[in-house]
DNA sequence: AAATTATGTCAGATTTTCTAACATAAAGAG
DNA sequence: CTCTTTATGTTAGAAAATCTGACATAATTT
């Protein structure tokens, strides 16, 4: 796994690169938003990738858009990004074409 | 800033990403072998590039080698690296040979 | 023999994080 | 226009993480 998605970082950490409160860092996850990871001792880690998500979520919410909103863009452009590799990995089966 | 150099990681995450303990690490830090950066509050916080050089590190004093000369190994390639950047840098002033 | 290196461990203080609850303004739904 | 939900703040107490400083010690170096 690459750095940007190695899930390290803790709450108040991300907290200052995001400029989100605790409460509304936990709040999005509540919703669906986003999935940090635990410890075995129970605290949060999050990713580089965590954080940037965290960052479209704040523009999102200063636009007015809802989370229930965000979420379901969240997880169209995921679903996106699947299908992109899906289709990436036919063309590689089929015609062997990287590399 | 890379996601690689900044600084986000807390001691008890680079413990368990590298394996050494908690006493080893600040032990390193101590002896100039790595430069955690500090909260407000004093709280040290590492980078993915910190973990490489403890893993670096870890490998060294397995064989044996005493953290002075690890230090003098690590400000050797820090100044090639340096000095690569400075060759590059006076080439592409001179013929703009990038992009 | 004496000093240094590299760790472990302990103790107490401080900081961080967690959950759960209560409060509330603003927005949405019927 | 009431009722509910959303999105956040705040508080409180507990648990986890980190910090410094000290003492101990085996292994090396000097």
């Amino acid at each position: 796994m690459s750095y940007k998605h190695k899930k390290v970082i803790s709450i108040g950490t991300v907290n200052e690169l995001t400029g989100l409160s605790l409460r509304q860092i936990r709040y999005y996850e509540e919703r669906g938003l986003i999935y940090p990871e635990r410890t075995k001792r129970g605290t949060r880690k999050y990713s580089f990738s965590d954080v940037e998500i965290l960052l479209q979520i704040a523009d999102k919410r200063e636009e007015g858009v809802q989370t229930y909103e965000i979420r379901k863009d969240l997880q169209k452009t995921k679903k996106g990004k699947v299908m992109e590799r899906m289709l990436r990995g036919q063309l590689n089966a089929h015609f062997k074409m990287n590399k």
